[in-house]
DNA sequence: CCTTCATTTCGAATTATATTGAATTGAAGG
DNA sequence: CCTTCAATTCAATATAATTCGAAATGAAGG
């Protein structure tokens, strides 16, 4: 994880439509949401969702599979880790608030 | 935690110099650092970090205190914390991962 | 009080993001 | 093949975010 990496991953959640989509993905785990499903479920046009799921997916937040006609989309648990990860690295390491490097604040998230 | 919240949070987030200036600020823990080491730190006009500080302070992703002259900073834990419980709120509730609505997934954070 | 210093607010210009309809791609089935 | 359907890419427009200099605020100290 770096900066460019973060960033892309916080831009595509820090949008209305798309934290909603992403929430939605999260909730419906392993089985995942079709494209066309979610764009019903938020009431926006397909080319819309489209650009939003492309930002999802291109920040590593979700994957894709073609289920015959239909692609379905899957949160990747994996990439937010890493991002929270990346958030609190080295958390408090100015007032040492434990030996390790990881902060104990860190730990219980 | 509700939309609009988690949207602020992100969206603060999600910018290069406001994402630079929070991680400073975890690392500088309850330490914290100043608006002026800040804006010194990531080379930007004062004015500039200004507005970005505010957006993470409405955030409620930082803190601020007043000593003497200076404003102080600081990183608050629990906003992250509860940002992190949202965006996996439910998670994988669509194919029951486990007995309780928190997921495995979400626990190993 | 008057000055100094750290920081914020304001105004204006530039740059990036979000939206949709129309056209395109890619996969199935008659 | 030719049609159908799901989804994406494209082009144009509307909206929002970022930047900095200049001016304003607010707290300390001479």
């Amino acid at each position: 994880m770096n900066d460019e990496t973060a960033i892309a991953s916080l831009s595509a959640l820090a949008q209305d439509h798309r934290l909603s989509a992403y929430r939605r993905l999260v909730r419906a785990g392993k089985t995942g949401l079709s494209a066309g499903a979610i764009a019903e479920a938020l009431g926006i046009a397909p080319s819309s969702l489209s650009f939003h799921l492309a930002q999802l997916s291109q920040a590593g937040l979700v994957t894709q599979e073609r289920q015959h006609r239909t692609l379905i989309y899957r949160a990747d648990f994996g990439a937010i880790r890493a991002l929270v990860g990346f958030l609190l690295e080295n958390c408090c390491e100015a007032d040492g608030c434990g030996a390790s490097a990881t902060c104990e604040l860190e730990q219980t998230l």
